[in-house]
DNA sequence: CCATTTACATAACGGGCGTTGTGTGAATGT
DNA sequence: ACATTCACACAACGCCCGTTATGTAAATGG
């Protein structure tokens, strides 16, 4: 009955080619469907076929997102361990390249859509608090190379986290003011301080 | 002619406080003239009649917001100098509380539409530039009193821009994760790594 | 006290939105 | 070869949007 085997999930993904590059324009808030369809050269009908309603082809829109990043072509093909590793999944996530402003327009336009959802609010907190994770263990790892003062890990990787995205959004807003060699600059700033900090005895 | 002389700069207000509250209820996405019209008991008519079109009414929005973050009752009554003036003015700005919590939502809720727009993104620009003037000039004293090591304080003011701005997103998605006083240890302990790091021999 | 101006309410407009139904050619299974 | 099912195109729906025109009571100024 199907036409080809597979075909369905093709253009589903084709489907989602089309969200991407929308979303890349108009941001979030100019996400409609007609948008999506004229920018595949297709009708709304072929999107109501694949996706049944508006909700649904945006919760695809950000697990999209999430496999775009995840996708994204590692700086350094030998997997480095510890601090530098830490260093490298920053790099990898700060707009650097006009690619990566793009990815991470894209992100920063979701939140308020996220914000004013619930669902999707759910999603983005668990996406987030899967990216610290992943942090955490490299903090752990340069933590036994001892190139990390013993910190509470999650802690430093809240706290990783936050730096990577303020600076984002800061670069977002003033591309000239936070060209790639001073965001990289910031990043390796931060990440000296936090391997030269003496443990937490004041306090 | 006019009924009294500032009525209508009060007038102005009160629909300014509509606006702000419909902010918080449904984000910037779900600011529309008629939900502003009915939060204050009033038609569209009224909102045109002290604001000729929509987009002077969402700029004259962001510029509430920043008057109301500058209003915002100072947490320190003898203004402090330095490192706490510093750590002062974060402290006001993250969402410690539920107030703050809506002001910040509100905030990030309006970058899908300051990316999208030129004009905004302009604003939103000048203002976090303006935000960061404000912390370098902390940061100076601070080196000055010896709290802080020499190093250059636009890229300070900048880094710690970002890990304020980064904590407020991740507080914001994960309110139960980020609660005040694990904002609070984040905070004093970035703090601390900016005050002990050893100047940039090494490089 | 009358003409004018302000401060709105009311209502309508054109347009874009998400959604839904109907039509149709092509591929499939038997 | 025929019935079925898929993969869309096409068109219409009701709704909500920003904007605009019209009406009108009240306040003002001469």
């Amino acid at each position: 009955m199907p036409r080809h085997k597979g075909d369905h999930d093709a253009r589903r993904r084709d489907v989602s080619g089309a969200v991407w590059r929308v979303l890349a324009a108009h941001g979030f808030g100019g996400l409609t469907l007609r948008a999506v369809a004229t920018e595949m050269g297709a009708t709304t009908g072929l999107l109501t076929h694949y996706f049944p309603n508006k909700k649904d082809l945006v919760a695809h829109a950000l697990t999209l997102l999430d496999e775009h990043r995840a996708a994204r072509p590692r700086r350094i093909a030998p997997e480095p361990e510890g601090l530098a590793a830490l260093r490298a999944i920053l790099m990898d996530i700060l707009p650097l390249t006009p690619q990566a402003a793009t990815d991470n327009r894209i992100w920063v336009s979701s939140w308020d859509a996220a914000l004013a959802d619930r669902d999707l609010a759910v999603g983005h907190a668990a996406r987030y608090a899967r990216s610290r994770e992943r942090i955490r263990h490299h903090v752990e790892t340069a933590q036994h190379l001892g190139e990390l003062p013993p910190h509470d890990p999650d802690d430093i990787a809240a706290a990783v986290q936050s730096f990577a995205l303020g600076l984002i959004v800061q670069a977002l807003f003033g591309p000239e003011e936070f060209p790639p060699e001073r965001q990289i600059r910031l990043l390796d700033g931060y990440l000296a301080t936090l391997a030269t900090t003496t443990p937490p005895a004041a306090r």
